[in-house]
DNA sequence: GACTGTTTCAAACCTACGTTTCAAACACCG
DNA sequence: CGGTGTTTGAAACGTAGGTTTGAAACAGTC
């Protein structure tokens, strides 16, 4: 196998191609002809275009999720309760260490979870909530032992808004690193924004809740 | 005109289908058959698809911006600094202001907000940075001059985080309120949401960058 | 009431898409 | 080498989309 396989081929193209124009937005004439393989190709070894999406983000949601599940299990069995910014460095550490296939593949899986969010694709909300919901909540319940005295409903919708920090910021890396070295001589990494969030975030979810709805 | 115009019958079901399901998935027909009008009024009236998105947002953003840029005149005016989170509070009154043709239309807006930067519509992120991207700056200014003390770099970077914050919270508002009733029984609204936010934010724009990449 | 510009309507056009089909090519095994 | 299951290939199918068309309906004006 000194060629990918037509099925490494397809993901291949279909990830880079999904995280760039979105899921809609890119056909399977489009991928299939970048990847050099048939038409046909796709709906013989995946069977649709939505089993296609799943199965890209399968791909690396697998290992980066076990990964990370056993990251908290270590924490469990040692008893230890890192302070916020440690929590949000095990993440960051994480999304680091995937194991890169090109060069910007970290840009290309954050674009790609940017999508999931936010691209109306019923079926793949589902599919990632039932598959990886477990290990999510489980990070979030480390997150929100590292700050116990937030009201419940604080917990709840910080936990959207750093994810969306996360996703938004990350989702549009490329753009904006590119608009940072322009405008601003900004000479950053991906790593370097990643790192940047970790204090905003800490200090974001530290914040001492002003508001609150019922009294 | 008992009955709203063709024209704006056509912006009311686009503007709702948009938000409900991304711009690339809602087809002219369903907006002109929803509508009641003909198929063909759309490109009657406004002349493609794509000169539809635009008038969708700038029915909304012309006076939503204008308004903006009022009040931050006025503080100009007046040689005023208002701190971090009368800053953002200004945002949030504005959009709490902003008069509402449905019930829950800062719900839609904000939706459509979060599709202008996460859905590919080159055109459409051309046009509303051409038209807003001045007042939009002028409002960062002021934000960051209540934060001096910031790194420049992380002055970019946060503004993206708090907006990505903003935007992904927002824009899946709804089912996230749902959630929190369902799950939580947390029982807000999106003006809770909001004032929620603010904290959140400025605590996060105040904290300490502990990274810096250059040294 | 005929003329003129605007708006609506049904129908058609054309393109692009996801999917299916079926024969050819291939790979493995006896 | 013949046979069998798997994979690839070119072509076609059916559908849904944005856009165009040309005639009919309407509205205002002289």
């Amino acid at each position: 196998m000194a060629q990918p396989s037509t099925v490494e081929r397809i993901l291949d193209s279909a990830e880079l191609l999904f995280a760039e124009h979105g899921f809609a937005e890119t056909s399977l004439r489009t991928i299939t002809s970048q990847a050099g393989v048939n038409l046909a190709a796709v709906n013989y070894h995946f069977g649709s275009k939505k089993a296609l999406i799943q199965a890209v983000f399968a791909r690396f949601l697998d290992p980066f999720m076990a990964g990370l599940d056993e990251s908290l299990d270590e924490l469990t069995e040692m008893n230890e309760q890192p302070d916020l910014e440690g929590v949000l460095e095990i993440l960051v550490d994480h999304i680091l260490a995937a194991k890169p296939r090109r060069p910007d593949d970290i840009s290309i899986f954050m674009r790609l979870m940017g999508l999931a969010f936010t691209q109306s694709q019923g079926h793949l909300k589902r599919y990632l909530t039932e598959t990886y919901g477990k290990v999510f909540s489980r990070y979030f319940e480390l997150l929100f032992t590292a700050c116990p005295d937030l009201p419940t409903a604080d917990k709840f919708w910080r936990t959207y808004f750093i994810l969306g920090s996360a996703v938004f910021s990350m989702s549009g890396a490329d753009t904006l690193l590119a608009m940072a070295k322009r405008d601003y001589d900004i000479d950053d990494s991906l790593e370097a924004i990643m790192r940047r969030m970790v204090p905003f975030m800490a200090a974001g979810l530290r914040a001492h809740a002003t508001y609150d709805s019922g009294r």
